[in-house]
RNA sequence: GGAGAGAUGACCGAGUAGGCCGAAGGUGCUCGCCUGCUAAGCGAGUGUAGGGGGAAACCUCUACCGAGGGUUCGAAUCCCUCUCUCUCCGCCA
């Protein structure tokens, strides 16, 4: 969310930078509104403010014991007035919060103008492509075939999109959840937690999935719950409501979920394999921040996620998202995308983002810097380190051998008591 | 699921025979004084949001004592509903 201020006073400024989104959100209602929502304020207060002054008239007069009655006939009248009022105001106000709530974050002024993912420029390579002196397969063939993934009973099970890992696949799952979260943990000095799994519409709204993305996540029948989409917003939840002091800051959480993702209106993508499921599971970073460092943690942020992958040996680039392919809360946007040998193409596997004050001014995050009274709003940010059901379909189809096993990256090998393949199984 | 207690400012905590309460007191924090360091002491300041005015410091008005409704001329204080927290009982990974 932006502020009302800002966005009045910067309506042009605004217009531009949506339209660099690829926006086509019109103010003119926020302009109308927002000056009906001031007239009405000030009819409001001005009423209450005599219905104020007339009570007082009357507590005083009583007191002296005199008669007040027809101050108090006044002050029913104005009474019934004020409702009347507070009724339509109560009607400019939602309609403008609805307006102001479903307002895009501002670019930051370094993005690349772009249209759409084509237009994202490639910041950096790292990593040796493999050459394979055999055509590469899928993960979904090597993992059907050594007998890990299970796609079929998945389905049976659930539905499409939804997967069955047995054996080695569940504990390279597993072992991916633990070596992420130590890494972070323990060399990158985040602190760890394992938050809810289910949130309530205010959490969702906090982080910007709501009112706009309902559509995009699951919610349980006849409750105010929400599957989480990302750990992301159990966690930037932490300190909604909270003012922090200047010297905890930055703060920086690593949390493993589950993410549960609807996946409305992507049909057809993706439509084999690990690639799109509507569970998964992400080791996510979440970072709040002072305004003056938000894009160096930005930057370290990045770092972090991309030590994962370069400690696998997986190789992977990092595009910068230009304006027209960014998200709607996010100010600036990294995304790592990881090769693939048997797509022949990058894929995302992370996505690191400063929102700036836009998730902490809808869930109210704060700080109050050493020897001041005012509190300003923090900086959030957040960057999957990384997705990793995809890091397994990284690692299946990067470190595939011709006759059909997987190398374990050797960082993973302590957490799989020592194993360093896969093979196919009797 | 049953019975009871509670929800006040960054934090702790007064305030329920309705008006003088945006709210005592304390802690924390900031500034100043004082003590040759440290500790202690003294004085002052210190909520949020919105509207109006001002170049600005700031002034002024309105709202907010978990949320929403009601009673009343007037509600943190009375009534109703909901949410959450705590204690006891039951049930249960």
């Amino acid at each position: 969310m932006l502020d009302l201020k800002f966005v009045r006073n910067n309506i042009d400024l605004l217009k531009e930078k949506l339209l660099q989104r690829g926006s086509d959100l019109s103010l003119d209602e926020f302009i109308a509104v927002d000056g009906e929502r001031r007239k009405i304020i000030q009819d409001v207060e001005d009423l209450r403010n005599r219905r104020n002054f007339v009570s007082k008239e009357v507590g005083r007069l009583k007191k002296e014991g005199q008669k007040a009655e027809h101050l108090m006939e006044e002050t029913r009248v104005v009474k019934d007035r004020i409702k009347e009022m507070e009724t339509v105001l109560e009607e400019k106000e939602s309609a403008l919060s609805a307006i102001i709530l479903s307002v895009p974050n501002i670019p930051h002024p370094g993005v690349p103008i772009g249209k759409d993912s084509s237009d994202n420029p490639v910041a950096k390579r790292w990593g040796d492509i493999r050459q394979f002196d055999f055509e590469p397969r899928s993960h979904w063939d090597i993992g059907e075939e050594l007998g890990i993934l299970d796609f079929e009973r998945g389905a049976k099970i659930s539905g499409a999109r939804f997967t069955l890992y047995k054996g080695l696949g569940a504990q390279l799952e597993r072992a991916l959840i633990n070596f992420m979260l130590d890494l972070h943990a323990s060399r990158h000095h985040y602190t760890e937690v394992w938050p809810p799994f289910i949130v309530n519409d205010t959490s969702m709204t906090a982080t910007g999935q709501l009112p706009k993305f309902k559509e995009d996540l699951f919610k349980l029948e006849g409750r105010d719950y929400y599957l989480i989409p990302t750990a992301e917003v159990p966690v930037t939840n932490i300190h909604r409501d909270e003012v922090l002091e200047e010297k905890e800051l930055p703060k920086r959480y690593v949390a493993y979920s589950a993410c549960f993702r609807a996946e409305a209106g992507s049909y057809g993508k993706d439509t084999r394999g690990l690639i799109r499921q509507h569970q998964f599971n992400k080791v996510e970073l979440v970072k709040f921040t002072t305004p003056e460092t938000s894009y160096l943690e930005l930057e370290n942020l990045l770092l972090d996620a991309e030590e994962v992958l370069q400690q696998l040996g997986l190789p992977y680039q990092v595009v910068e998202l230009c304006t027209g392919d960014l998200g709607f809360s996010a100010a600036k946007t990294y995304d790592i995308e990881v090769w693939l040998p048997g797509q022949g193409t990058f894929r995302e596997i992370s996505s690191c983002s400063n929102f700036e004050d836009f998730q902490a001014r809808r869930a109210n995050i704060r700080f109050r810097r050493s020897g001041k009274t005012k509190t300003e709003l923090v900086h959030t940010l957040n960057g999957s380190g990384v997705a990793i059901g995809r890091t397994v379909v990284a690692i299946l189809e990067n470190y595939q051998q011709t006759d059909g096993g997987v190398v374990i990256p050797p960082v993973l090998r302590p957490y799989l008591m020592g194993k360093a393949r896969i093979e196919k199984s009797a």
